[in-house]
DNA sequence: GTCTATAACCGGATAGAC
DNA sequence: GTCTATCCGGTTATAGAC
């Protein structure tokens, strides 16, 4: 988006990248400096070690999430309107960023703790989606169901195409790359048709 | 299950045990070594390199996991029945293995071309539960969906849980061990519905 | 086949000049 | 702040005795 950038944005940026797509383990320090067009030394400068930089991506990343869940989720408060909104912009931004998940989801296992540092707006997100689904309940909108399985069930639905790519593409699509490009630009009609069958009542 | 072990297979095992938690870029020769209780120059007699070791043991791993597929598969040919079956079998598998498809998940993403190399029995899957559904389809069982959404969307509910479970402990269920117990024993009846519902014509 | 010892290498981190 | 050169620990891989 900008420009020019500072060296420290650049660092930022460079790791992000390298870290995203090979993680903490795989990513290299030499990698990083190339990527930001810096050489090592710099790296060590600015950010001590190489997991103090790590930590600095990862809690922007996850930021991020957090950040963009939420707006998603305190948009709407009718719940066949936060469905709708929450899906589509959900994978939309998947769509353009579709080795978060994947970086998040491996970089928590590695390091549950992490959670537990990072859950600061956390229980916003939380309160906000389990009372619009509550209350649809209540309003008998939908069909009995516990909070948590409706968010889990919609995330995994939005997010496993994108973190299991290869395996949809190999197993399902013949490897074919245009087949799994169009089975994506589906699934948002797809996902929120499933969900509304799943626990609107009509 | 079996007691005695010849040496190589004690080494695929703690291998298997040790590139499942740590991934490639985690796993260390030594820590194989001490989990077979041998030291480091025989695993580099038994598989040359750390690759060829952990290349034996990922197609080992996701062979099983596409036979464990396959057999849940063939077994039913009645949809309802199908769904039931499948999705409890598979549920009660990733309870005991959960951190299977995290690995498999990962090492896909950092290969893929994996994918091409392991796929002989793919298409009978394939074809079998693709065949399921649009069978289903044609008799008016469901309504007219995409056996690859279908698919990825059972598959997604399944597995999304095992994969995201710092995300799911610590955002919803307060991080909390036993919550989370909790809600895993509660999804196979809860897929099972949630999936009924968005599918079966009453 | 299995071990101990060691080579060879790689990658994160530091020293020190500019 | 940025660079080059270098150190040093850890990890894979090999040599060679038993």
């Amino acid at each position: 988006m900008v420009k020019e950038q500072n060296t420290e944005d650049r660092i930022v940026d460079a790791a992000k990248k390298v870290f995203i797509n090979k993680g903490m383990d795989g990513a290299r320090m030499q990698e990083i400096a190339n990527e930001a067009g810096i050489n090592k030394a710099l790296l060590h400068y600015y950010f001590r070690t190489k997991n103090k930089l790590f930590e600095k991506v990862f809690s922007l990343v996850f930021g991020d999430v957090l950040h963009v869940i939420e707006q998603a989720v305190t948009k709407e408060t009718d719940f066949e309107q936060f469905l709708e909104n929450f899906i589509r912009q959900y994978i939309r931004l998947l769509k353009n960023k579709p080795f978060i998940p994947q970086f998040v989801i491996h970089e928590l296992n590695r390091k549950p703790e992490r959670i537990v540092a990072q859950i600061q707006s956390k229980n916003v997100i939380k309160e906000q989606m389990f009372s619009i689904i509550e209350r649809a309940v209540e309003k008998k909108e939908i069909r009995p169901i516990q909070p948590v399985h409706l968010v889990t069930n919609i995330l995994a639905l939005c997010i496993f195409p994108f973190v299991a790519k290869p395996m949809v593409k190999g197993l399902a699509l013949d490897d074919d790359e245009k087949k799994y490009k169009q089975y994506i630009n589906e699934r948002p009609d797809e996902v929120v048709a499933f969900v509304k069958q799943a626990v609107l009542l009509r």
